[in-house]
RNA sequence: GGGCGGUUAGCUCAGAUGGUUAGAGUGCUUGCUUGACAUGCAAGAGGUCGUUGGUUCGAUUCCAAUACCGCCCA
């Protein structure tokens, strides 16, 4: 073994054995533990989100399967409609292309191509990341499978007339063409105006009534002005109409309860076409739906002349300019409003008015928030439960057809014989009403959620009844992150519960983001990303699994992430390999054979000692895993490991080597196994080592990632054997402490006197005499319960009612050592001073607990001792 | 405007159904080739737990208000 772990030169070797050997399938006979991935872009490379997310969700399912669960892990990767097309839309730019010079098959085909050129890429990312997902059983939200489930869905919602078409003002990305989900609308608060404007009355020009308004360019479309029915400003127009400037059409003062009487002027402009207050205005008032630019966000023929073909911001420009010159404009304020952008392309949102396909959510919800709130789905963080509920108590219908080409293609076709759509689930030969052949089928993709919100299902072979859908759904698990919460999970809670008629997961997982050190959000445009694969090659896999999850806190807050923290982990990561390096060269050493199954601690102080923290920290770990707390169950394999394995027990057992070394390579054993689910790779590695060692009986197991998770053991736990250790420990620390206060050599060897303060105390010492010998790096050691002549010249202390004496003739700076037992004695006369205040509060004693009174009194009893003593040690120097 | 989260050691963060000597990692200081590990070992310094009130025998922990930071929704 080398000196220091590599991680480069083992992890693909062995993450190619595991899914070679079938590892990652389903092998245990326990009960069904399901989950699947959050499904990444399929073109798309791997972030430290996903880095995150995976190991989150790796370190269940390795844990699980050691439990024996039948454990199944489904990966896969989505489309990603308007991302990929977008991708590929913009290579085609390079070439001077557009999507429409290739037809609408052609560019199918090419993405297609990009597909499959770059789908495996972020596939083997994951790879990389160690992920023990079943690949067999690996899919593509585009697939056959996929997509009978994606035409299933729609079909049958649409039948039970919960899919609608409608024309509604929907969020339109000028840049991307198509219609946008309400969810997929980042609002910005961004600086605007407010342009108040003359519209001139149709029956007297010479006076007009003034508008305000955040998108002049917008006013060829007006169909209405409108003002509060209760505005004693606007009483008594009744049937009057306006003028449109710059315009010869006019059009009428409305009546609405919903206008703002305190916006502007409390007189609006109506545009029912491109604003969604103003379109139902339009609808209670029947006002005509005028459409003043296309989709591309150009001004089109219903404005005058002078204003036609050129961009809506263009436009506003020039109609100010025009305004003012005409005297219709009064006043310009500044406004700060909240502009919509594109959440794939930034770029600003239009309110336009189409034809759309929708999901009508209202009636869906019911269930969805039902099952939360009975607590068949738990979240956690529970916070969320109130978000997912904000978010699904005020929901509105969904819009799910895209203007673009890459996704499912809208199962349905038009004749010209009818309005009524044919909705099929094969491309239909004739229409069913004039048995016309001439049908066209929808131009429209759907929403890729649509097929996401699917995905536990359609995975397991939905609509099909599979075996493995009977097996494995409801999924048990699904970890991810909040920001997609209302895109996906709620979508998979409200459309898994239409169609399955069950929850599709039993407990939901929301981690946070990863940030950079500074908390900024990592972006590709700002430079501060992080690449995880980069990370992986500087310091392994191993230790960015476990930097991530010990970051991951119970409040699944956002992580700041930097190369200081997985430094440690690798470190980390470091230590365990050379303890086993260790280990294993003792192992080797030893003529005899270890076998695991007959290791007996025996009554060796620091062997129950050792085991009982073990099985302590086992406890621990499984109840933090259970409530999905990664960063103390990691805090706890790091304490066990480090600190009271290396640091102590390790230096313990070199006083006798042949009786510790079947507790060493038990520990080791059981260490690796605790470890495996967040580092992977280095404990299969020392597995696969301690398994040809050849020296080691009953591992059990051809490979660490199906070996037994250790069985919890209370028999093992001794508390106060842990205790008496504690107490050896800190006379240690506190001899050390005192050699390194007046200056001696670590290597010189000393002598010590220790006074216990009891019987039982006395016993505890002697029975640490060995490990006080050598580790604190004792020549003479006298422990007793008495002293009767002190060492003249010494170096004393007190800890826990034990006196130490470190005689050290000539050596000693009298002052300094007063100066330290004095500084002591104020830190315990403190603290006693608060104890004593406590004890006599009458109060206190009539209302606190008897455990708390009798553990106040235990330790004011201790304090007094050691206070006492310490002043005989003052006393003695002088 | 509505909602959520945060504020604890220089930095990054834990923590407790209210009683602990308030922890970890990192950084800092000092000293070390100790039969694995300098990606290491040992010792140490470092905190009035954002502010103000309230509840309580007792609050850093619960409640309220407030300030600042961040996020989401409208």
């Amino acid at each position: 073994m080398d000196k220091i772990f590599k991680p480069k030169e083992i992890e693909n070797k062995i993450y190619k054995n595991w899914e070679d050997q079938g590892l990652f399938k389903p092998v245990g006979k326990g009960p069904a533990f399901s989950m699947v991935i959050p499904p990444p872009n399929v073109t798309g490379i791997l972030h430290m989100g996903h880095a995150l997310n995976m190991t989150l969700q790796d370190t269940v399912v390795r844990y699980k399967r050691m439990q024996n669960f039948n454990t199944v892990w489904i990966p896969g990767t989505d489309h990603a409609g308007i991302a990929t097309q977008n991708v590929v839309e913009k290579n085609l730019q390079q070439q001077n292309k557009s999507r429409f010079d290739l037809g609408r098959e052609n560019f199918i085909d090419k993405v297609w191509d990009w597909k499959s050129e770059y789908g495996s890429r972020i596939t083997s990312q994951i790879r990389k990341l160690g992920a023990s997902v079943d690949w067999s059983k690996e899919r593509f939200t585009m697939d056959q499978g996929c997509a009978d489930a994606v035409k299933e869905n729609f079909i049958s919602l649409y039948n039970q007339k919960l899919i609608y078409r409608g024309s509604y003002i929907i969020n339109w990305c000028t840049r991307c063409r198509t219609a946008l989900s309400d969810i997929e609308v980042n609002h910005e608060d961004t600086k605007g105006s407010i342009w108040e404007i003359k519209y001139p009355y149709s029956d007297n020009e010479q006076e007009s009534i003034i508008i305000a308004t955040t998108r002049p360019e917008t006013m060829f479309g007006d169909t209405a002005i409108a003002v509060h029915p209760d505005d004693h400003r606007y009483k008594n127009l009744d049937g009057k109409t306006v003028r449109i400037p710059c315009t010869n059409k006019h059009i009428p003062v409305i009546y609405d309860e919903h206008v703002d009487k305190d916006f502007g002027t409390g007189a609006v402009k109506v545009t029912p076409a491109h604003d969604i207050n103003d379109f139902e205005i339009g609808l209670r008032h029947n006002l005509e739906q005028i459409k003043i630019m296309d989709e591309a966000g150009v001004m089109n023929n219903n404005v005058p002349e002078e204003f036609r073909k050129i961009d809506r911001y263009e436009c506003r420009q020039k109609l100010i300019q025009s305004l003012q010159e005409k005297n219709y404009l009064l006043n310009t304020k500044d406004h700060s409003l909240a502009i919509g952008h594109c959440y794939r392309c930034n770029a600003t949102i239009e309110p336009y008015l189409s034809n759309q396909w929708f999901v009508a959510m209202k009636k869906l919800a019911g269930p969805a928030i039902e099952a939360v709130k009975s607590h068949k789905i738990t979240f956690t963080p529970k916070r969320w439960e109130k978000i997912y509920f904000d978010w699904m108590e005020n929901i509105r219908d969904w819009c799910i057809s895209r203007q673009i080409w890459w996704g499912h293609r809208i199962p349905v076709w038009y004749c010209n014989c009818s309005d009524e759509p044919v909705v099929s689930k094969e491309s239909p030969d004739q229409c069913p009403k004039c048995q016309s052949s001439e049908l066209t089928q929808d131009k429209d993709v759907l929403d890729t959620w649509f097929s996401s919100a699917l995905w536990p299902f359609s995975t397991l072979g939905w609509p099909e009844q599979t075996k493995e859908l009977k097996t494995y759904y409801p999924t048990s698990l699904l970890i991810t992150a909040y920001d997609i919460l209302t895109f996906w999970v709620s979508r998979m809670i409200t459309i898994g519960l239409a169609q399955t008629k069950e929850i599709p997961f039993t407990s939901v997982y929301i981690h946070g983001l990863i940030r950079d050190s500074s908390g900024k959000k990592m972006s590709k445009s700002l430079g501060n990303a992080m690449d995880p694969l980069e990370l992986i090659d500087e310091f392994g896999t191993d230790a960015l699994r476990f930097s991530l999850a010990s970051l991951s806190t119970m409040g699944g807050q956002d992580i700041k992430f930097s190369t200081e923290k997985i430094q440690a982990c690798r470190n980390f990561a470091n230590k365990i390999w050379n303890v086993s390096r260790y280990v294993l060269m003792i192992l080797n050493e030893y003529e005899g054979k270890i076998d695991l199954d007959k290791v007996i601690i025996d009554d060796s102080h620091s062997h129950k000692w050792i085991t009982s923290v073990f099985y302590s920290s086992l406890q621990e770990i499984n109840k933090h895993y259970k409530t999905f707390n990664y960063a103390l169950a990691t805090e706890l394999l790091w304490d066990f490991i480090w600190n009271n394995f290396c640091d102590w027990y390790i230096e313990i057992s070199k006083i006798d080597k042949e009786n510790a070394l079947p507790v060493l390579v038990y520990l080791l054993v059981n260490i690796i196994k605790i470890m495996h689910p967040v580092m992977p790779f280095i404990t299969e590695e020392i597995w696969q080592i301690l398994l040809h060692s050849e020296k080691i009986d009953n591992l059990k197991s051809d490979h660490l990632i199906t070996a037994q998770w250790p069985e919890e053991k209370t028999e093992a736990i001794d508390k106060t054997i842990e205790e008496e250790m504690n107490l050896i420990i800190s006379i240690i620390r506190e001899t050390r402490n005192l050699r390194k206060q007046v200056n001696i050599a670590p290597s010189k060897e000393i002598n010590l006197i220790l006074v216990a303060s009891s019987k039982n105390q006395l016993s505890v010492l002697k029975r640490g005499k060995e490990y006080i010998y050598k580790l604190a790096k004792i020549n003479k050691l006298d422990i007793m319960d008495r002293i009767n002549e002190k060492p003249k010249q010494s170096s004393s202390s007190v800890l826990q009612n034990v006196q130490l004496f470190i005689p050290l003739e000539g050596l000693i700076d009298i002052k300094q050592e007063q100066d330290r037992l004095k500084k002591q004695l104020t830190k315990l006369e403190k603290e006693l001073f608060q104890l004593n205040k406590k004890l006599l509060n009458q109060d206190f004693i009539k209302n606190a607990p008897d455990s708390v009174i009798e553990k106040n009194k235990n330790r004011q009893h201790n304090l007094n001792a050691d206070k006492s003593l310490i002043e005989q040690q003052i006393r003695q120097l002088s």
